[in-house]
RNA sequence: GGGCGCUUAGCUCAGUUGGUUAGAGCAGCUGAUUUACACUCAGCAGGUCGGGGGUUCGAGUCCCUCAGCGCCCA
């Protein structure tokens, strides 16, 4: 006789989040083994997340989809390495800390010691010093990285929170600048004073990844450049008139025959009557306006490209804040043929608004009539730095890049490499490292980030020597060259001829990230041999050209390999009318509520069931139907757990229902098993709920009597025995999906976490059993008996006079292993079983007692 | 302009290498009721598998084409 367990009266799933999150953090449940080695280690890049940011659906969804891995590899037997980051630096964070406390940062003020950051956010931002901007942006996103942090504890995901980063810390900040300073070294990584494309409002330098294009209204403006050969005019469409001044040349194609004749002549601008020479290209696009454009420095990236293939000189007046610089008019750069009515028109335009001096070109094109015709309105994509609210500018400035552009065909062979999850996402990469077009500017000109480990030696004039930076040692990591000397001078040369500046800017969110699995597995160390490259990089498909590229593109320089073997990329979450969620809308969800009203293994299960790379719609509905399902766990675990009195010995099933039941489970357990190793845990899902419904409904009918009580006849200890091991291992199979709930029932009959369980294997089950049909059978004739106690509208109980089966012989054979199982679960008080060639199955009901 | 994905019941989705009468859940309808579970159970109804063409003994599934929706890149 085996142990009687006690299971709860009446078991509810209130209250079983905060119970066991308690005890996994008591007993460790999800700490990572550090001894380990890399063949034991399962290891996961998880995304950090960008903490001034909201919390929403996709984070449950996304993060859900990397837990389920997480926590199947772990019953595999794995070390599961699965840390925590946060991305707290840069942009973001300023631009919440700017709003929050109504304060904006200048770096030209003193540090305040005694500042306090204000109560509520005044009217106009109070300028502060970078030191006390600093300071609030480390207390913000500690109090951030607290809100997120508990809604990743209430999902139950199973992170070893030991493991915790931040991309801030002096930690993250030591090992980007290392990877800075490592890709200097090899020549991966280099500084030039070059166009740039330019957020006026921000005031930074923004990458390419970081465009969007939005469509916004404009006007085609048909100008005329007269001919220096007094030959007439050649008109041109543009949206952009006001970089008139910045005019460089004008561009045809070169096979088109209305301009070849006029290339290598000259014309002369309107307005500011510089001369510029007509050149050809192939971006030209003949079909777009009159099929001649003008190259100005910098209107776009085309301008940019041309300028640099066909060796133009630059006209820049666009400043770093959007307004019109000064410029001379009889100078080489500028060389007017009227200098005194450019300059005089020009002096007007100087200091204003990119619109400003749009309209007063325009206006100024018209009185003299170098404006032909009417403008015509269009609708066109202008490109916008992601966070940005106006359009980008291109300015000329000194940035540091990482040569991408050169490793295009080895980015694009690592792209191959990758597994990817679902296969057709790695299109997304392809395509995006074939638009490359610059190479990755990976410097900012904010303050909260990781400044870039160098300085640059000033001359006898005090002039920087940009061409010989003076880096840190790799050994005194982090430094702040802001406040800390070059190495070999003293903080009193800071600026003073033949003395030294520190490089002012800090380096991009993204330079950072892209080391995440550097970070979090402190490379340097005998921990990161153990964990990279890593097992997994779950993560959103928006951020492919960014993140995910990004650590390709660190993790090919510094160790010649994928930062990683398997990427599972998911889909969006979406509203319930499948429309985007976004604050313009006003239809974003927050997910604490919900957790709330549905518990976190009813969330889980609506997010397990989006297939990876699917977008999928927010259903509550779902989300009940998983809460029923834990509640139902609860219930089929109590009533199958109460009525064990026998130690399990899989011999002991010898039932012909018993072991067809065992039969499918076994397959059931194969192919699950099949599905997670391929990521597809949505399957999983899908196939152990049918299963367990099934389970539930028929197979616990059948055997209710059978399993009862203390008897230990052969045909007890087979039920007893297979109710044992199939929902062993149901629990174990939902465990990933609904940790909450199976951890309860699981420690109702055992020690220890369920957790920490071992994955279901056939091998539990003894000789593995063969399908006889039995199950089926039964059910078929079990279906038919309730069909007629529904259509006679009386209870499932009500009893039948007389079954009778006709069916071909091997299927009554089937009924006959079950024939008891049978007559109970449908209370049949007489049976008849007749051999025919079709199944039929007629029921008489006894009349009401 | 190039590419990727999607289109199956009112809704959300499964449907493996082509193979019985295309499945499930939700919603709907009809019922049952001292039960492990009313957060339950049984039953019923609901589909020209986006349109057209082709291959095949056989197509939701393979091929071609068209349309709509969404996304990526330029």
């Amino acid at each position: 006789m085996g142990e009687s367990y006690q299971v709860p009266e009446k078991p509810s799933t209130d209250g079983l989040e905060d119970r066991w999150l308690s005890v996994w953090e008591e007993e460790g449940t999800y700490l990572f083994d550090r001894g380990a080695t890399r063949e034991q280690v399962f290891s996961i890049d998880t995304p950090p997340p960008t903490v001034s940011g909201s919390l929403h659906m996709g984070h449950v969804s996304s993060y859900t989809h990397a837990d389920l891995i997480a926590r199947y590899r772990r019953m595999r037997g794995l070390a599961v390495f699965y840390p925590m980051g946060w991305d707290d630096n840069g942009l973001p964070t300023e631009r919440r800390v700017e709003n929050f406390y109504g304060v904006r940062c200048d770096p030209s003020l003193p540090y305040d010691p005694d500042y306090q950051a204000p109560d509520q956010p005044a009217d106009t931002k109070v300028p502060i010093s970078r030191r006390n901007f600093v300071e609030l942006c480390h207390r913000l996103t500690v109090a951030d990285e607290e809100v997120f942090k508990d809604l990743w504890r209430h999902l139950g995901i199973s992170i070893d929170w030991s493991l915790e980063y931040s991309t801030i810390s002096r930690h993250a900040q030591a090992i980007s600048q290392r990877g800075f300073l490592e890709m200097w070294r090899r020549g991966e990584v280099y500084s030039t004073l070059a166009p740039t494309l330019w957020d006026i409002d921000f005031r930074t330098a923004v990458s390419q990844a970081e465009l969007e294009d939005r469509e916004r209204p404009g006007n085609f403006h048909r100008v005329r450049f007269s001919r220096s050969d007094s030959a007439g005019w050649i008109e041109i469409d543009t949206t952009r008139p006001e970089l008139i001044p910045s005019c460089v040349a004008l561009v045809a194609h070169p096979d088109d025959p209305r301009y070849q004749p006029l290339f290598g002549t000259t014309v002369v601008t309107p307005l500011f009557h510089v001369e510029v020479p007509v050149l050809a290209h192939e971006l030209a696009d003949p079909e777009k306006g009159t099929g001649i454009a003008m190259i100005c420095t910098f209107g776009d990236t085309t301008d940019v490209t041309w300028w640099r293939e066909l060796r133009l000189p630059a006209r820049t007046l666009i400043g770093r804040d959007g307004r019109y610089l000064p410029a001379d008019f009889a100078s080489e750069q500028f060389p007017s043929q009227q200098p005194d009515v450019a300059q005089t028109f020009y002096d007007t335009l100087q200091g204003r608004t990119v619109n400003q001096v749009r309209t007063a070109i325009v206006e100024a094109l018209r009185v003299s009539e170098d404006l032909v015709g009417e403008l015509r309105p269009l609708t066109h994509p202008v490109k916008f730095y992601e966070k940005g609210e106006r359009p980008l500018e291109i300015v000329t400035s000194r940035q540091w890049f990482v040569r991408t552009l050169e490793h295009r065909e080895e980015l694009l062979a690592r792209g191959e490499e990758l597994d990817w999850h679902p296969d057709f996402m790695r299109h997304r990469y392809r395509s995006w490292v074939e638009g490359l077009n610059t190479d990755w500017n990976i410097s900012r000109q904010r303050y909260f980030g990781v400044p870039l480990p160098v300085w640059y030696p000033l001359d006898s004039e005090g002039e920087p020597d940009y061409e010989h930076p003076l880096t840190a040692a790799l050994d005194q990591l982090p430094v702040d060259p802001s406040s800390e000397p070059a190495p070999g001078y003293s903080d009193d040369q800071r600026g003073q001829p033949g003395g030294f500046i520190g490089d002012p800017d800090v380096m991009a969110t993204g330079a950072t990230s892209s080391l995440s699995p550097q970070i979090a597995g402190h490379w340097g160390t005998d921990l990161f041999e153990r964990v990279f490259p890593m097992d997994l990089r779950p993560q959103a498909h928006e951020i492919i050209r960014t993140w995910l590229f990004s650590t390709v593109v660190r993790s090919h320089f510094e160790h010649d390999s994928l930062p990683f073997r398997h990427a599972l990329i998911s889909g969006w979450v979406l509203d319930p009318e499948r429309k985007k969620m976004s604050k313009s809308l006003g239809n974003v969800v927050t997910p604490m509520p919900l957790i709330e009203a549905h518990g976190a293994d009813a969330l889980r299960y609506w997010a397990a069931s989006g297939r990876s790379g699917t977008d999928m719609a927010l259903d509550e509905g779902q989300m009940k139907v998983g809460r029923r399902l834990a509640i139902k766990v609860l219930n089929a675990s109590k009533f199958v757990i109460s009525r064990l009195t026998h130690d399990v010995d899989p011999a002991d099933v010898t039932e012909p229902l018993d072991r067809d039941l065992l039969a499918s489970l076994a397959a059931l357990v194969v192919e699950n098993t099949i599905a997670f190793d391929a990521f597809d845990y949505a399957r999983v899902l899908e196939r152990t709920e049918s299963f367990f419904w099934s389970f539930c409904d028929n197979y616990l009918e059948l055997v209710k009597e059978r399993s009862y009580g203390e008897d230990s006849s052969a045909a007890t200890r087979s039920a007893q025995a297979t109710l044992s091991l199939t929902l062993s291992a149901l629990q174990r199979m939902f465990a990933p999906f609904m940790p909450f709930v199976t951890e309860e029932v699981w420690r109702w009959w055992h020690d220890g976490s369920i957790h920490r369980a071992t994955w279901p294997s056939v091998d539990e089950f003894g000789d593995r059993p063969l399908a006889n049909g039995t199950y089926e059978a039964l059910n078929l004739v079990l279906e038919a008996i309730r069909r007629e106690k529904s259509t006679a509208k009386v209870s499932q109980r009500r009893a039948v006079l007389e079954l009778v089966v006709e069916a071909p012989g091997e299927f009554l054979e089937r009924l006959e292993g079950g024939r008891g199982d049978l007559t109970n679960a449908g209370v049949v008080l007489a049976h008849t079983f007749v051999e025919a060639p079709e199944v039929v199955v007629s029921v008489t009901l006894a009349p009401e007692s």
